[in-house]
DNA sequence: AAAAAAC
């Protein structure tokens, strides 16, 4: 075939380094970015998850960068000549990490630098000189008010995770660095997801860019199979555990939107006797780095983590991913379940559907193009009885079990019955699909509520909670 | 509604 990686002509000691790690054929975003990157030309460059994005932009990237290689020690003849920005630190580890494999049999020098980490050996390395250099921005910025890092040599900006880099929350820190670098030079855009704004804000960084779509933008990897299943709140953990058990998964990926909520649910996870550890930014980065080290090894089963881990981390054969929470954004669906079913491997996604979370089902749908059935989620009965309370007989039994339902007991709910079974009659009961093919606007699912919600049985704050529009997003 | 990235 055409796509093999012996075709590109790629400089030796790089030829070797890919025939090192067993790579034959290249993948298609590799096929179509590598021969663009070595032209030299800025590329915006989107692709599936899992599909070897790392190899298609550091490959020909080291390849340019070999033909003034230097193999002197002074840093002013190392000046860094290629930058690569991630958003996260693990991110950035994992990318730099493969990108010295790569580099190993070249006279290339390349490091790392992010936060929550000691500053000094990573000035040290800087001070012995890079081309490489891979980095989260905050630290980035640090070392260079420090004047550890000189960026006025920087021949290529790498923006991996192009979305997330220019979101609001780092386009500051980003712009400042751009800053610091040449006018003339290539900048390589590469992610899973790009919306219409992002495309048009990311042109903006680029000259003259080629786009290589190897898949649609935004498209899900079709060896991943996607299933929505519709839960209550509280019977999350336990439609997780029987998900495990019933499709006999060792290992996952388990997103919680929140730290607080993925600090608590990893202990509740161990309560049950499994082995979770939880992965979010308020960990030190110390525990960080061992919770991951300790799910690739096989140590751990159950990464528990916010979108900190939602974006690029690459570890083999992980078959399942759960969205404990439907994630706020539909971008960061894509590459939540991009974390299984990489590389051609057949991979599990399961996102657990609460009634509240009607919209951001809708988006994701929208985003992805895929029709989304909620199926019912085939528990089986790991909820324990709550044989605490008082008056608790088979009824209440299988109250706890089944749910309340007031057909089967022929009389509505009282107030009290709906406090004991923790019903919440917006907020609690299962997602139902809706047939409406738009998503509700805001003002009529507010409607819905508050027709639904009787003020007598909820406390005055979360009605008004209801009332409260949502902040404009932009 | 949250998370991430610097101390």
């Amino acid at each position: 075939m055409t796509s093999s990686f012996s075709n590109l002509h790629l400089a030796e000691p790089l030829a070797r380094a890919v025939a090192d790690m067993g790579y034959e054929s290249m993948t298609p975003i590799q096929a179509q970015a590598i021969p663009v990157v070595l032209t030299g030309k800025d590329v915006m460059g989107a692709a599936q998850t899992g599909t070897g994005k790392t190899a298609a932009f550091s490959l020909p990237l080291l390849q340019r960068l070999m033909r003034h290689e230097n193999a002197s020690a002074s840093p002013a003849r190392h000046p860094v000549r290629a930058l690569v920005l991630l958003p996260t630190r693990e991110l950035a580890d994992q990318v730099a990490q493969q990108i010295a494999l790569y580099a190993k049999h070249t006279k290339l020098r390349s490091t790392v630098v992010f936060g929550g980490m000691d500053m000094k050996p990573q000035t040290a390395e800087l001070k012995k000189g890079v081309e490489v250099l891979v980095a989260t921005p905050g630290r980035l910025l640090d070392h260079i008010e420090a004047k550890n890092a000189v960026l006025n040599q920087v021949e290529y900006v790498v923006l991996d995770e192009a979305d997330r880099m220019l979101d609001i929350g780092f386009l500051p820190d980003l712009q400042r660095i751009l800053s610091y670098l040449p006018k003339q030079r290539t900048t390589l855009l590469f992610s899973a997801t790009f919306s219409p704004e992002i495309k048009r804000l990311a042109n903006s960084y680029l000259q003259d860019p080629v786009t290589i779509e190897v898949a649609r933008p935004n498209e899900t990897a079709s060896t991943v199979e996607q299933r929505f299943y519709s839960v209550s709140d509280d019977d999350k953990r336990y439609a997780i555990r029987s998900i495990l058990k019933q499709r006999d998964i060792r290992q996952a990926f388990i997103f919680s939107n929140s730290k607080l909520g993925c600090s608590r649910l990893t202990r509740a996870l161990e309560r049950d006797g499994l082995r979770a550890a939880a992965l979010h930014g308020d960990k030190s980065q110390d525990e960080r780095l061992k919770a991951l080290e300790a799910f690739k090894a096989g140590e751990v089963d159950l990464l528990v983590c916010t979108d900190v881990a939602a974006r690029g981390l690459d570890i083999k054969d992980v078959p399942a991913v759960f969205n404990y929470d439907v994630p706020f954004n539909a971008e960061d669906y894509v590459h939540r379940i991009g974390r299984t079913g990489r590389a051609g491997a057949s991979g599990l996604a399961v996102t657990l559907v609460t009634s509240h979370d009607s919209r951001n089902v809708a988006d994701i749908e929208k985003l992805t193009k895929k029709k989304i059935e909620v199926e019912r989620c085939p528990m089986e009965d790991f909820r324990p009885p709550r044989t605490s309370r008082p008056g608790h007989g088979e009824g209440e039994r299988r109250r706890e079990r089944d749910g309340y339902s007031a057909a089967a007991y022929g009389h509505r709910p009282s107030r009290m019955a709906q406090r004991a079974n923790n019903a919440d009659p917006f907020f609690d009961k299962p997602y139902e699909p809706s047939s409406a093919a738009e998503p509700a606007s805001w003002e009529s699912q507010r409607a819905a509520a508050v027709k639904s919600v009787s003020p007598s049985i909820r406390p005055k704050r979360k009605i008004a909670a209801l009332f409260k529009a949502p902040v404009a997003s932009s």
